[in-house]
DNA sequence: AGCGGGTGCTCATACGTATCACCAAATACG
DNA sequence: CGTATTTGGTGATACGTATGAGCACCCGCT
């Protein structure tokens, strides 16, 4: 009609030098903006006559309109993203944390700000993702214990693998973790023992110690110090700390390491020197990372469900921003599975 | 002053139940919204009073201010983000791209949105990216010519390793590569080579693939089309791939695999076929992703130099968006580097 | 005819920031 | 001393959307 809708034609989708806003959809359509918005994401009971209705969905496509995310964040007081804060990405448990979250905040119509700890603290990220205005923030591998309580106030955090108490998180069955790998290996006939962690270990290993120590004193084969090992959680660590193992005196038969990477470097360690495996030794790792299936021979490990951790704390944290109940998802640990491949095997008889 | 401004003290940083916004900052520091914009993000040129800069910097602290990113980027229409898009987070290397990208971004105040491909086509997640309204886009691993055209117009596309022409890009010397291994595995007085990739090859695996044959044509060693095996990129299709070349009645004494993970296939299924690695069969890969030097024996391969792929997009995408020269950036392709490990030796002697 | 009530839409405003135009006061200058 | 000029700040507006209040209209009822 008036040449001004004409010129708003100009180009289609892809022409315009200003991006399509909801005034040029009304105009289009010859309605107000309002109704543009009522249309396209007001609430379904708003009353508004069919045939308007597709017109403005009509004039919509047409000018390939996409809403402003930001526009509406800022009214709605919410930006239906989320943000996710790990410790490093390298990691393959991470990612797959990342990947479970993402997947689940996707199919919700959330975004993802990823931050990748690196060097800078990781409440310095909460705060920078609250600039960003997420309506929540998922913190997997931080040490929150250590992180200030007001960086976290009022941030909607759901925190992955470390139940303080002070947050709602997911977590998975950390002892049973540690209990499974030594049932395993005691059954198998092993009594010298050792468990290989980080210094600084994450309550999520701590636990995995705990339960893999307890269950070896259950059976009242208790573990010594020098076979408990403090290394680096990565394989580099586990490396490390499998030759000096190995440069014991009386070395174990047998180990369990507090993740995978760690496994990976002690079985490294072993066949460099010399050491088969699960011939001569035998090695239980923990999470159960892709590689693990991939390494000859292939890793006996316990199986932690990390992109189901991320996908549960997605869906924690979607349900806590709709206000519903949360009791259901935080309330018990994930399942462990013990994965029994081909790094484990009777312990070699002594030698006459 | 006045009992407003005390109002606005309540409980500190942590405590007030709305959010601290700059017009409390205005009241507490006894100025206008406008000067409190001016002081702690405006242009430096602006013309303030140090006594007031520093009043207005010590309420902002005092009440703990964070400017509100969405309101800020819906009036400078900049969100001061960017979105990345990968096919996959189980792909280490797209891992370490995301993570060089994610490092670089974060270093300058820009955030990272993260799209995880999956099921939906990457062409919807880009525009759902911009719908957050991103200054740009970096598309990894992205097959972009199969792309609708308009999905990326006017978007501040960066591509990772396919050099289109159409779009700015980052690349690796992916024929390179190829050449590289095959020269070493020529110099080691292999003649009998296979190569295996993918069936639906991305360009920079069709340059890999291009790189080596043409270097084994011109040592007059041409590859035969059973040497030449399909299979996807993953660890489970080089362990296909591979238990199909020893298959063949006179297998070829070493290999070229598009990528690392098809070369952890391979040597897996060397190791269960009994091949002994370098000794029997030599298998070099591409990539040099971290858990190359992992494996037992630890992998031959060429080094791509992931993280500063990814590093090199985000910087070339901020230089873009500055409206800065980038033809330096995406100008040469990034070298690669043979990485000469412990599953390459000369061949086998023939049987007598 | 008068009126209550539903329908379909618009007007105005708010969200929190940046920025341009403008202004008062202070200072410089001939 | 009168007028430029600089200094230091404010007011108003815009960004693109959502949303409550309100308005015109039509329908059915008494």
């Amino acid at each position: 009609m008036s040449t001004r809708s004409k010129d708003s034609d100009r180009g289609g989708p892809s022409g315009g030098r200003r991006r399509v806003t909801g005034h040029d959809v009304a105009a289009h359509a010859g309605v107000s903006q309002s109704t543009v918005s009522l249309v396209l994401s007001g609430n379904p009971k708003a009353r508004i006559a069919d045939e308007t209705r597709e017109r403005v969905i009509e004039s919509a496509r047409e000018l390939g309109y996409r809403p402003n995310l930001l526009a509406r964040g800022l009214v709605q007081r919410r930006s239906f993203a989320l943000g996710i804060v790990v410790p490093e990405l390298d990691n393959p448990f991470f990612t797959e944390v990342v990947s479970g979250a993402e997947r689940v905040a996707g199919e919700a119509g959330y975004g993802v700000l990823l931050a990748d700890s690196g060097q800078i603290p990781a409440a310095e990220h909460v705060m920078r993702l609250r600039e960003r205005q997420v309506d929540g923030v998922i913190l997997a591998g931080v040490p929150v214990e250590t992180m200030p309580d007001e960086a976290l106030a009022d941030a909607n955090v759901v925190v992955v693998d470390e139940p303080t108490g002070r947050y709602p998180g997911v977590a998975s069955d950390a002892t049973g973790a540690g209990r499974k790998a030594a049932e395993h290996l005691l059954s198998l006939g092993h009594r010298s023992l050792a468990f290989m962690g980080p210094a600084d270990p994450s309550y999520t290993f701590r636990m995995r110690e705990r339960g893999f120590v307890q269950a070896l004193r259950e059976a009242g084969c208790a573990i010594t110090s020098p076979l408990l090992r403090r290394a680096p959680a990565s394989v580099a660590g586990g490396d490390r700390a499998m030759a000096a193992l190995l440069a014991l005196e009386v070395p174990p038969t047998g180990l369990f390491c507090a993740n995978d990477l760690m496994a990976l470097g002690a079985l490294k360690a072993c066949a460099a020197a010399g050491v088969r495996v699960p011939s001569e030794f035998s090695i239980v790792g923990c999470d159960d990372i892709e590689m693990a299936r991939y390494v000859t021979p292939e890793l006996t490990t316990v199986m932690v469900p990390a992109r189901g951790l991320g996908a549960r704390a997605a869906r924690l944290l979607l349900l806590t921003l709709d206000g519903r109940d949360t009791g259901a998802l935080s309330g018990k640990p994930l399942e462990v599975e013990f994965v029994s491949r081909q790094t484990t095997a009777p312990p070699p008889r002594r030698e006459p």
